[in-house]
DNA sequence: AACAACTCCAACCGCGACCTT
DNA sequence: GAAGGTCGCGGTTGGAGTTGT
């Protein structure tokens, strides 16, 4: 904690306060946003009698004094849920502070930090021996714009798999982000694969190599891609940015998918693959009869709704977050 | 009891995005 | 289009509190 600056002396006329709130300032600013309303944050400060900038008055008040707070522990609901909106959202605090009502993004982020991090640390130190493993950090990864790898292997050999995606953009990471609920999780179907050497039971979502397109992978049970044996495995392709236009209803519109099936004489397809030239999406590794059927309809079910944005299912998010094997906190 | 080491978390800082002029 | 102001975000800091020796 910071030392609140001393309040006396004329050079306090003119310089703003800094370090801890005190009870007075406190009382200043919940009477003043209750009363006035937000308004510009430097307004606020000036009308409130608050010797503080904007920014520290919006500070105080959204991470304090907002009414609608909850105060105290974590919940252990709570914890499973920002691990989960962790292993989708990486550290984008205030996405994932809007899915917990109450909580705020510093609070998320410090919980995290000191306790999370720590409890996943020591969870994967007991599970893993090899340190190689269970030090991938998901933050540091250039390629990684939020997912999260639990124990999975990569196949090194495989050049077109990457274990998450890159893109800044946020549109793009709410279009991948939405898929992944609406799809990722609910549906049921299994396509056969190969991209995983010892995959574990989990939700990946890859990149391909041309860095535009992606697919989303359900995994379940282990695949072994030398022997060619999959066990359980769902691949959803995700669009890239253009064939994407946001309406004002906030929905998602996916136009212009126009699933191709290039039916070749192989049993499994592995990969539907967005060709963002032609704004097209192509079953790749080819396939044949009820394999190039089923991928067709599956592509045409994933592509033509509208992903609704914002609107997340808690209950089946809580229904994904229980079946993850590293949110068994009891050791 | 005294000190050191560690943990927690409120608050600050810097930066990028957005808006207004 | 440029400049300036504001907002929001994520990273970092540092002091109070807690635990260990």
């Amino acid at each position: 904690m910071r030392k609140p600056e001393a309040s006396t002396g004329k050079n306090n006329t003119n310089k703003l306060r800094k370090g801890l709130w005190s009870p007075e300032e406190d009382e200043k600013l919940m009477n003043y946003m209750l009363n006035s309303g937000q308004g510009c944050w430097s307004d606020v400060a000036r009308n409130a009698g608050l010797q503080r900038c904007g920014k520290s008055c919006r500070l105080r008040w959204i991470n304090y004094l907002r009414p609608d707070l909850k105060r105290g522990a974590f919940s252990p609901q709570e914890e499973e849920l920002i691990i989960h909106f962790h292993s989708l959202l990486g550290n984008r605090w205030s996405q994932i502070a809007a899915r917990l009502p109450g909580r705020t993004d510093n609070e998320i982020k410090n919980f995290w930090n000191s306790t999370i991090k720590k409890r996943l640390k020591n969870i994967s130190s007991n599970t893993s021996p090899n340190a190689s493993e269970s030090s991938y950090d998901p933050n540091k990864d250039p390629n990684n714009m939020g997912g999260f790898i639990t124990s999975s292997t990569q196949d090194q050999n495989i050049d077109h798999f990457m274990p998450m995606f890159n893109t800044s953009s946020p549109s793009m990471q709410n279009t991948v982000l939405n898929t992944i609920l609406e799809h990722g999780i609910n549906m049921s179907s299994s396509i056969g694969g190969g991209f995983f050497n010892n995959a574990t039971t989990g939700t990946y979502f890859s990149q391909n190599h041309d860095n535009k397109s992606f697919y989303l992978e359900k995994v379940f049970g282990s695949v072994n891609i030398n022997g060619g044996e999959v066990e359980e495995m769902e691949m959803y392709n995700v669009p890239p940015l253009e064939s994407v236009s946001v309406t004002s209803e906030n929905n998602i519109k996916v136009e212009n998918i126009n699933a191709l099936c290039n039916g070749k004489d192989t049993n499994n397809i592995s990969s539907y693959h967005f060709d963002d030239i032609n704004n097209n999406i192509n079953v790749n590794n080819s396939c044949n009869g009820s394999d190039e059927n089923r991928a067709h309809h599956e592509v045409e079910n994933l592509f033509h709704e509208d992903l609704n944005v914002g609107d997340w299912d808690l209950e089946e998010l809580m229904k994904d977050v229980s079946s993850f094997p590293f949110l068994d906190f009891s050791n």
